[in-house]
DNA sequence: GTATATGCAAACAATTTGCACGCCT
DNA sequence: AGGCGTGCAAATTGTTTGCATATAC
């Protein structure tokens, strides 16, 4: 891939590895101003691009905004429909076995991408307090 | 639910329900705008929303926006990353196995939102043409 | 040297919100 | 009658784009 390694892209790869949170393209922006105080949103939305193009990031729809993680192993999220938090939840069985039975005649898939809905602990019982 | 039974809202249903793709919010708009001229698209986003905390409708995030879905049963959604075509795909077996081994000691699923993504037949080989 | 990436600002697109009025129950 | 839903317009939020300059290779 026609991929330049400039300063910006790899620290923003940087960040995202270093977290296990799934932060959007601001919380990146911010992040990474800390060490390249010149950074723009901008960019961090092209390389955010780039790398989910190139397959090295997840570029995950969350809650109405894109979210990034850096674990491209086959994992799930699962996001509170009170709070809108979001975790990682880890049983490759469940992303094979349904890529496995997943056929089409007329589609090619090579990823799927599962989410959990439902309420975390701390919003247990108690929504929209 | 508190659900007042308005024109608006039971034809933003009766389209939804009448129509096996996946529309947005704007397209919902424009084919209810034809019985009911005085919708805006606040309103259809209102009731879109409204309708889907009740459950009965499927709120999906596709391609960066949001798209509604009536069949409210087990099944998945395959995304062309090519032309951004959305299809169903039916095997409830893949969505209740999901579920099934969902377990996080703090955290309760009820549903579960599975997206195949990969490259049509009409785009097969001639991505990005 | 040349093409690609950046920074900046402005444009865009999708969705939500405040408010006065109208309609369901 | 009272409250929820609507229409209208404006505000928000998230994301992309055009352009001149800077930088990686």
């Amino acid at each position: 891939m026609n991929c330049r390694n400039t300063i910006q892209m790899q620290k923003i790869l940087d960040y995202l590895i270093s977290v296990k949170t799934h932060p959007n393209a601001e919380i990146i922006f911010n992040a990474v101003k800390k060490n390249v105080p010149s950074i723009t949103l901008a960019t961090v939305y092209r390389n955010l691009n780039k790398l989910s193009d190139a397959g090295k990031i997840l570029k995950l729809e969350i809650n109405g905004e894109f979210r990034f993680d850096a674990d491209t192993c086959f994992h799930q999220h699962v996001i509170c429909k009170n709070c809108g938090e979001v975790k990682d939840f880890f049983n490759e069985k469940i992303s094979k076995n349904a890529l496995k039975f997943f056929n089409l005649a007329d589609f090619d898939a090579d990823s799927v991408s599962i989410k959990f809905y439902g309420i975390c602990k701390k919003c247990g019982g108690k929504q929209n307090e």
